[in-house]
RNA sequence: GGUCACUUAGCUCAGUUGGUAGAGCAUACGCUUCACACGCGUAGGGUCACAGGUUCAAGUCCUGUAGUGACCACCA
């Protein structure tokens, strides 16, 4: 069989994704072991609006190669895949096309009209998301898919929403919030960022005091909010204002008086030690304000215009004009008395950068303090969540927890799940599951629903038991009772406080088990300058076109080798580099497949048989011992180290030497003369000896496949379909009905006896040989063309382990000749090197040899060796390192010191030789 | 202001109970060696940011300094 030369993604990429997902690997139902364990991890549910992205990538990545590898081990899997509704980005999407389309706003077509066109806006384009997930080759369930806003999750948003208002935990308040002027709606905390702004202003005003000449002069960065103020507070420690606490202001542009108070909050230090209070419009003087009982005066309006309250100048003006007409007016009183430069941070509103106004609203708030401590003593006691990395997640989560505050849940837009209240023609609220309950509870229809709808992560918050069908209604089943809790949850370290920790709180009180037993928390991908990727940089990488230029699989080992948690910058050049390695995968059975007549996959073969060879043995036991490494790093979920003895496995213990050591016996070991013998007939004259070799490297090739797979799925099933004898009955037993796919073959378990010491230090001592001599050819710049002779004297072991391997270490050193005795007397003209385990080798260069530049070499090698004894020795001669020292390390450190002796003192000899 | 992380070969990064510093890329030299030039062979390259300390032994533990970054809080 002979397939092509250089191995090509797509095409595979293309047909079996397809293949997978419509033949139902994917769904649990697949899995036919009544009595398997099950395995779940829910994605987190990407926005409707979004593209895939680096982020994604990753962490979608990382969760497939936990899921297939857990399939394959016959678990019953469910990787759930979803997506949010995304309400504030989805609804400015929408707002935008509609005003490009039509020429009209959201208001201009009303509630109902812009809804049904975000629902079909999702119809159209929100399958973008998914089509990308599939492109990843991610093993999800899609027949489970679920969308915030399906019926069933809608429910239980609802059914949360007035249980927790039942409980008094939800509340309709009027108080300060995060208000975006250009969204047009409140924001939580988490949704508002920093922007520091160099070139801010601190401005300073003279208040006149009421009956007085004298004037308080108060700082402030938002003069226009003193439109608003209702007071002015200084420290009550303040020496300077003592007089003055309980005195009047007569507050300019206004014909307002305002009175003087004393309160904690203010630092005599800062400013002018006077602070200008706004109630309406700043959160701390909101505090301050009720604890004075202090007039809440609004000024602005929700886009940030001033209102009547401000005034007949200002009324109808934007906030920064309004600013600056103040300023004027003080001026123009005298009343300015200085404006400093002043750096300041400004928050603003997470997507579109506006500057947030502080705002006193009505809105409705989650009370979180009794979730909150159902976290926190999951945590206390149980140790949960775990995160990976623990630090600094698992501190950052609870120091969050604790000073956690009410979190603000209405939203004033149209797209989301609408807030579960109406009132009555009085006002009164009725918090109800439907219409028709709350009708019930007022005695009335005459009902008007609340028209805002909850914060997105609202919904979010009840993802891990949501999407398994809890609706509050129906509490359990089958997929409930099975899947959850999920094991692991996957997601970047933004999150942990929108959406980890909610589901944390959510899943505790309402189902009454934590929602995921590990957290996973990636690293962010960042470019190769070490900036945060982002859209408006235009410095995103995008996957897809990874995926295009090297591959799918290429792409997601890259993603996999960065995955230890820290922050890593996206470098091209390793993804060729996995490019490269999945070539070599696709060329080294390339091999195994042009020599396999009279071969077929035999797991059989996995075992040595009597009197097998070292590199048997050897090849053997590196599988088990990776095959141990690799689970062990992925249970730790050190996805980084698991690709690495992947990768070393393959390319250099495999293909670099195992294949090299048995290539003359698989293929016949026709000599270059017999080239042009064609295929029919060396496939006529395969002995049985060479079939089972065959057999034996196309089984260890299987195995590596599977092993690979979570990792590299594409490529390994295409290969593995071309191997002779890959069938169903390689599946684990749970899918003995399935038909052949890698996806489902056992994962490879370790044969701990097959872990052979002994045979692996053999083989090194054969590698190192034939390292020795090939590193003598290249010093000595003999050509690859020249044969040589190879003299090696070593002890008795040692000749057996090299006589056993002569053909092998002729071809692979280029030799002609091997002659293995106790002592040998080379001829002067030789390049010589010692060996481990007092052995020397020796290669004949009559008329080759530089005397000059071997002595040379001899040199620079034998002050290394002096160099590396000094070290030792210095350790060994110290009383405290052999008398406190682990005997076992002090004589290890002998044993290389002996070592090291024996080889210098070759060496040496050879020195003298020379001269 | 608080908390935390990072600083290892030219570049990007590994290095988890403290015990001979690793990988890939890049570089140099040599190879049409019958799976693979997306390849093969060989080589060079690190006082593990700096300063102290603990220890027989420190890239690894502790303290401090410098630089970089993240998050939280505040900012009249």
């Amino acid at each position: 069989m002979e397939i092509a030369k250089t191995y090509e993604p797509k095409q595979a990429e293309e047909k079996h994704y397809e293949r997978w997902e419509t033949s139902g690997c994917f769904a649990p139902e697949i899995n036919q072991n009544p009595d398997a364990p099950a395995f779940s991890i829910v994605i987190p549910p990407p926005n409707v609006t979004g593209s895939l992205h680096m982020g994604h990538a990753l962490q979608h990545t990382l969760m497939d190669v936990l899921t297939r590898r857990r399939r394959m081990q016959g678990f019953r899997t469910l990787f759930l895949p979803g997506v949010d509704h995304a309400g504030i980005s989805t609804q400015l999407m929408v707002t935008r096309e509609l005003l490009k389309n039509e020429k009209k706003t959201p208001q201009e077509i009303g509630r109902e009209a812009f809804t049904e066109k975000v629902w079909a806006w999702k119809a159209k384009f929100g399958g973008e998301i998914t089509r990308q997930i599939r492109r990843e080759g991610a093993s999800v369930d899609w027949s489970r898919e679920k969308f915030t806003m399906d019926e069933g999750l809608s429910k239980a948003v609802r059914e949360v929403f007035v249980r927790l208002y039942e409980e008094g935990n939800i509340y309709r308040g009027k108080r300060i919030v995060n208000w975006c002027p250009h969204d047009k709606t409140v924001l939580s905390d988490l949704e508002v960022k920093e922007e520091k702004r160099a070139d801010g202003k601190l401005y300073y005003l003279q208040y006149p005091i009421v009956g007085a000449e004298r004037k308080l002069t108060v700082a402030t960065t938002r003069p226009e909010t003193m439109l608003g103020d209702t007071a002015v507070a200084v420290s009550p420690t303040d020496e300077r204002y003592q007089d003055l606490i309980g005195k009047m202001i007569a507050l300019p542009l206004t014909n307002r008086e305002i009175p003087i108070i004393a309160d904690d909050y203010v630092d005599a230090e800062f400013g002018t030690g006077a602070v200008k209070i706004t109630p309406a419009h700043d959160p701390n003087d909101y505090e301050m304000g009720e604890r004075h009982n202090l007039e809440q005066l609004i000024v602005m309006n929700d886009d940030a215009t001033m209102n009547e309250a401000a005034g007949a100048d200002f009324v109808g003006l934007d906030r920064y004009a309004a600013r600056q007409k103040v300023v004027e007016k003080f001026e123009e009183l005298g009343l300015l008395e200085k404006i400093d430069d002043y750096e300041i941070t400004l928050p603003v509103c997470e997507r579109c950068k506006t500057v947030i106004e502080p705002l006193l609203s009505t809105q409705w708030f989650v009370r979180m303090d009794e979730m909150r401590d159902l976290a926190l003593e999951e945590m206390r006691e149980k140790h949960f969540p775990r995160f990976f990395p623990e630090t600094p997640n698992e501190k950052v989560y609870t120091t969050w927890l604790e000073n956690l505050r009410d979190w603000t849940i209405s939203r004033q837009l149209w797209w989301g799940h609408q807030i579960p209240a109406w009132y009555d023609a009085n006002g009164k609220v009725f918090v109800a599951k439907s219409l028709e309950e709350a009708a019930q509870q007022a005695g009335t229809n005459d009902l008007t629903q609340d028209a805002d709808v909850l914060d997105t992560w609202f919904s979010s918050a009840l993802w891990a038991f949501s999407t398994l069908g809890w609706t509050g209604e129906i509490t359990e089943t089958e997929d409930l009772k099975t899947f959850y809790p999920t094991d692991v949850l996957v997601t970047g370290r933004d999150i942990i406080f929108l959406w980890v920790s909610r589901m944390v709180m959510t899943g505790l009180k309402f189902v009454g088990q934590r929602p995921f037993d590990d957290v996973i928390i990636t690293g962010t991908v960042l470019d190769k300058n070490g900036q945060r990727m982002s859209k408006m940089k235009g410095n995103g990488v995008d996957p897809l076109v990874m995926f295009d230029k090297f591959g799918v699989d290429a792409t997601r080992m890259t993603l996999v080798s960065l995955a230890t948690g820290m922050d890593v910058r996206w470098n091209e050049a390793q993804v060729e580099n996995y490019r490269n390695f999945a070539n070599k995968i696709w060329n080294a059975a390339r091999f195994c497949l042009m020599n396999s007549d009279g071969a077929t996959v035999n797991l059989a073969s996995l075992k040595p048989e009597e009197g097998a060879s070292i590199a048997d043995r050897w090849i053997l036991s590196r599988l088990n011992k990776t095959v141990l490494e690799v689970n062990r790093a992925l249970e730790k979920y050190f996805f980084h180290e698991a690709v690495q003895l992947l990768y070393h496995f393959f390319w250099d213990d495999f293909c670099s030497w195992y294949i090299e050591l048995v290539k003359d016996e698989i293929t016949g070991g026709y000599s270059s003369a017999e080239t042009e013998v064609s295929s029919e007939i060396a496939e006529a004259v395969v002995s049985e000896q060479q079939a089972a070799a065959r057999t034996r490297i196309l089984t260890i090739l299987e195995q590596a496949l599977r092993l690979l797979h979570p990792f590299m799925p594409f490529l390994t099933e295409e290969l593995w379909h071309t191997l002779p004898g890959t069938n169903a009955n390689l599946h684990n037993a749970a899918y003995s009905k399935a038909a052949k796919t890698i996806m489902l073959a056992d994962f490879p378990t370790t044969e701990e006896s097959l872990i052979d010491e002994r045979a692996e230090a053999e083989m090194q001592a054969v590698i190192d040989l034939i390292g020795k001599v090939r590193n003598i050819r290249a010093e000595m710049n003999i050509k690859p063309s020249e044969r040589i002779a190879i003299l090696v004297a070593a002890n008795a072991d040692l000749q057996k382990v090299f006589g056993e391997n002569q053909a092998q270490i002729l071809k692979l050193a280029r030799a002609t000749d091997l002659k293995l005795s106790e002592q040998f007397d080379a001829p002067k003209a030789s390049a010589r090197t010692a060996l481990a385990g007092g052995a020397e080798v020796a290669i004949p260069l009559e008329g080759l040899i530089d005397f000059a530049k071997e002595t040379d070499r001899l040199e620079k090698e034998s002050a290394k060796l002096t160099n590396e004894a000094e070290k030792l020795n210095a350790q060994l001669s110290n009383e405290n390192f052999v008398a406190r020292a682990p005997s076992e390390k002090v004589e290890e450190i002998r044993t290389r010191v002996f070592d090291i002796e024996q080889r210098t003192k070759t060496l040496n000899q050879t020195l003298e030789a020379l001269k």
